[in-house]
DNA sequence: AACTATTTATAAGA
DNA sequence: TTCTTATAAATAGTT
């Protein structure tokens, strides 16, 4: 998308990368949130940006999910997140 | 995107809402990769469809940091994630 | 930070 | 449900 097709490997320019990151960022953010609206699910994005930026997005059921994440009802498995009792 | 604009409410119709949902996480995974790619970020999406279905991206970095937040060295707090000792 | 030429994603249809 | 295609949306390079 643009004036040119790009190939997907690191942008080695920072200040490419820093506009980049902030474009792309927006357009995934708000993705995301449309994805979670349309079809009703739960999503989370979380993005930290190689200068240590935060972007994140959590529909609300999910940012739910990933407190209990914390909590230690749910792990993280080869299946993705899962209550702990089906690990 | 499409033949027609749409609005971003609820989907009702649980077929249309599940074609949509197949075809958006694939866009969403991909553009997730290729943000983590081009801007050298950690960059985490997780997705559970209303069906149960899950969708899931981790890029290295950050699955590290998922697996660190599980063992109780992070925490999910009001700047996002963050070191316990931050928190 | 705005613009715009293009590429890409995707809604509707086959 | 997988493929096609018209169109909307995202964005790369520019100003």
């Amino acid at each position: 998308m643009g004036r040119g097709k790009i190939e997907i490997k690191r942008i080695e320019n920072p200040t490419s990368r820093q506009v980049t990151i902030s474009k792309r960022c927006g357009g995934l953010l708000k993705k995301a949130h449309e994805l979670a609206v349309l079809c009703d699910a739960e999503a989370a994005l979380i993005i930290f940006s190689s200068t240590g930026k935060l972007f994140k997005f959590a529909s609300s059921g999910m940012e739910l999910y990933l407190i209990w994440l914390f909590m230690g009802e749910c792990v993280w498995s080869s299946q993705g997140f899962v209550p702990s009792h089906e690990a």
